[in-house]
DNA sequence: GGGTTGTTTTTTGTATACAGTTGACAGTAT
DNA sequence: ATACTGTCAACTGTATACAAAAAACAACCC
């Protein structure tokens, strides 16, 4: 019955996107079409586009026979994840520097404000609303657009991960005080400060990850 | 008849990606599935793969009814291309400082002798290879196998625009020497230059294709 | 008993059939 | 003549049918 929105394929794409970074199908797991096809009720065509595009997320390897297989989630998995975004949107970040205008950085002052209402305290949803928006703002106005749909695509890494690694005023003030040195890099027109801050930034984000998600071995990065 | 080495979506794939870069595609093209399962003789199911694989690439764009449109190959998208290189290779070439080992830092210069036999002229075929064969072992050595293999994705594009771009000895010889920076920094274990002499040689070979295949105005990049 | 070979089952690659949506065109009414 | 409407054609999304390859299993020979 297609009265698509949003085609079945990318339903399921979503639904094993997030069940694979979120834990619930874990790695190792062989990943037959006709299975997953039943389990959504769905034919195996819409099945194999979502299988395809998970695939070049690299989220899951093509076992013997080209089975599909799902990858595990590692901390090494995060780890490289967050080093291509660093890659990425550091490169995006050196190439917004001169180019976002006096507008945008005025709107991102708004939503800025808004994450500490009073000055003092964090608004948690504000804080997390301004990341993306920061991060998102940077990628359209990098002047590469194809650039900024590779950052778009392992953004869509980033929600499921933050849900991970739980909430905490200390973590999230660091992050927006980090937020605060880009812009501030963006407004100076410094491209090379703008993409260490990022790097940073990023950097940042992945210690607070792997310390909640893999409390292993301090660190390695 | 699946007698399948390569699949039939890969091959349209490699011959569509082709087809498009060269520019014998030329932008704006509607492409109709069947038209293309026809002159391809296969079904639309392979087809379709090939599509949504391109559209992946962000060589084929979504137009109304989700009809696949050729994207125009311009000079921004060839800019927008090499500036993504830029990122994810100069990112490996910093990780990769510290890890390449002497053996693979050796059959590099192996490779590298073969360039220039009598130490004076260049062998173009091998000059090529050589290219290819540093690019390759910077990604297989940067440790993050997920960054490999968007270096990996960008590196298909590379073999059709040097195509386009030709052959001149004095472009592959400046090349070569960019290379030999290159491998003198990640002998030295230098990151940050290692890092820096990879910008600056995609962004090299950025402007010598750019001079060849769109002659406008010197440049902006 | 172990290895080899033939068969069966499962799974993927491909082709085709069907349904629904959208754009175009013609015809009619104003 | 123009605008509206109904029909049609083309195209995509999805489902299903078919073919080939590979893995699993069993039987057989040594």
């Amino acid at each position: 019955m297609p009265v698509i929105r949003q085609s079945l394929g990318e339903v399921v794409y979503d639904r094993l996107l997030s069940a694979i970074l979120s834990g619930q199908l874990v790695g190792g797991n062989e990943l037959s079409e006709v299975t997953i096809a039943d389990q959504f009720g769905v034919s195996r065509t819409p099945v194999r586009e979502a299988l395809n595009r998970l695939a070049g997320d690299g989220l899951i390897e093509n076992g013997r026979n080209r089975r599909a297989i799902v990858r595990t989630v590692t901390r090494e998995m995060v780890v490289e994840i967050y080093q291509v975004r660093q890659c990425l949107e550091s490169g995006a970040a050196r190439l917004a520097a001169g180019r976002m205008n006096s507008a945008e950085l005025a709107r991102l002052d708004a939503i800025s404000a808004a994450v500490r209402p009073d000055g003092i305290a964090i608004d948690q949803n504000q804080a997390l609303a301004f990341d993306a928006e920061l991060h998102g703002s940077i990628a359209r106005h990098c002047g590469n657009r194809r650039l900024a749909e590779e950052v778009r695509r392992y953004t869509n890494f980033v929600p499921i991960f933050q849900r991970l690694a739980g909430r905490r005023d200390d973590r999230l003030l660091l992050a927006y005080e980090q937020h605060l040195t880009i812009i501030d890099a963006l407004r100076a027109g410094d491209a090379e400060q703008a993409a260490a801050a990022m790097t940073h930034h990023i950097q940042s984000a992945l210690v607070v990850l792997l310390d909640d998600v893999f409390p292993e071995a301090p660190q390695s990065a």
